[in-house]
RNA sequence: GCGGAAUUGGUGAAGUGGUUAACACGCCGGAUUGUGGCUCCGGUAUGCAUGGGUUCGAUCCCCAUAUUUCGCC
């Protein structure tokens, strides 16, 4: 009957990073985490087994896409989302709020919800927080999401401000249609790089007592990296110490690193997949993109420092072959690499943390991946 | 051997007597942050088979040569 329970192991001696455990219905997970992110209740082109060896532990999968397709009658017919894709770790479901973002003409919001143009077909539907979370409660995840509007980093003060205030009467809304006694539900923090309305979010939505909160609305409209950064510090000090902290939809590690020295938890993206099939790949000293001429007679790993199957296995020359030639092993071998890197990132990170030395990780981190001294 | 047609970048090709030779693929780069996977954005022929000629000007007109191709003997 438990739902989820974050315990704060400990905290770094000069940031605001955090050590912490995260017990879930499917497993005890240690933090800062990233979840890969399979949309469509897949992670694109791994087995679960194949995520699990790499490292990681909860994944997301998305409300509004499953909801379309294969709808969450016959996914909870299947038992459920973990039976129904074979996967026995944790996983968080997105409420579709970013689709709202991302599908939905801004005119299409309304108190009520929430008009889509079904990307499928073409019809229009309606996603309110009420049926946000009664699909989320049929798909039985372990953590659902408040169903939320995302906007855009560089919405006006008086649009942002409106758009928090619904978003926080749709999380209110969204607890009381809450009906799944082992799913947590998480609250979703907005307010852009605002600083009284992130602190406004924040202080609400705590009010509102979720199982976890969320820093959302980052990393979207050609934001910046410092409005990122704010957006984060003016969320973070108003959140519990005893609640987990996710930050929606970041993954570049730079990020990743500055997300935990601010106090976040959890961090998912899509990057790790998608670079992957457009044969980008994560090293330490940088991105590097496997399309380029230079690799084409270069048979070491990716990352010569990388403990993954395909750093083991597999050369440059061979991967940018299958990249050029379209063959799905390619982004399949690099999506490994990637996620990998970035769970390592947190292992390190993690390691810093009970050294009391993150900042010094940090400088060294740069030094590899960007060049910077 | 005779006659016809063709010859434009790595490939398939469009095109006009007059500034920067269309487009597609490929190639070379770049992008990508709660995913509408195989997308988006750049760059990529100092030259239009070769040599002459006509013209103020030719990739486009004329001649020759070469190559390819079709038909006939």
């Amino acid at each position: 009957m438990s739902k989820i329970k974050y315990e704060l192991i400990k905290k770094e001696a000069h940031t605001q990073a955090r050590l912490g455990k995260l017990y879930t219905n499917h497993g005890v997970y240690e933090t800062p985490m990233f979840m890969p992110v399979g949309t469509q209740a897949t992670v694109k082109t791994l087995a679960p087994e194949e995520l699990k060896k790499v490292g990681s532990g909860i994944i997301l999968a998305n409300t509004y896409h499953l909801w379309l397709r294969p709808g969450e009658d016959i996914i909870a017919e299947a038992g459920g989302l973990h039976k129904f894709m074979n996967y026995d770790g944790p996983i968080l479901t997105d409420s579709g709020g970013f689709q709202v973002f991302s599908l939905a003409n801004p005119k299409n919001i309304s108190e009520e919800g929430v008009m889509f143009k079904n990307h499928l077909n073409g019809d229009k539907m309606l996603l309110t927080p009420e049926k946000s979370i009664a699909i989320q409660n049929k798909l039985d995840s372990d953590i659902a999401m408040s169903f939320d509007e995302c906007p855009p980093a560089s919405a006006s003060y008086e649009y942002m401000e409106n758009s928090i205030k619904r978003t926080l009467r749709w999380a209110k809304r969204g607890k009381e249609a809450h009906n799944n006694p082992h799913q947590a539900l998480f609250g979703i923090v907005q307010g852009g790089a605002y600083k009284d309305l992130r602190k406004y979010s924040a202080i609400k939505t705590v009010e509102l007592d979720f199982d976890g909160y969320s820093i959302g609305g980052v990393a979207n409209d050609n934001e910046s990296k410092e409005d990122m950064y704010k957006a984060i510090e003016y969320s973070t000090p108003y959140l519990p110490a005893d609640k987990v902290r996710y930050l929606m939809g970041v993954g570049e590690p730079k990020d990743i690193i500055e997300g935990v020295i601010r106090g976040v938890d959890i961090f998912d993206c899509v990057l790790p997949t998608r670079l992957a099939r457009h044969g980008h790949a994560f090293t330490k000293y940088g991105k590097i993109n496997l399309k380029n001429a230079k690799f084409k007679k270069d048979f070491t790993p990716i990352d010569e420092t990388c403990d993954c199957y395909t750093c083991q296995n597999y050369t440059k020359a061979y991967i940018k072959h299958l990249i050029n030639a379209n063959e799905t092993f390619g982004a399949r071998l690099i999506s490994l690499h990637n996620i990998r890197f970035l769970i390592k990132l947190t292992e390190d990170l993690k390691e810093a943390i009970k050294n009391d030395n993150i900042m010094e990780f940090k400088t060294e981190f740069y030094q590899n991946y960007y060049g910077e001294k």
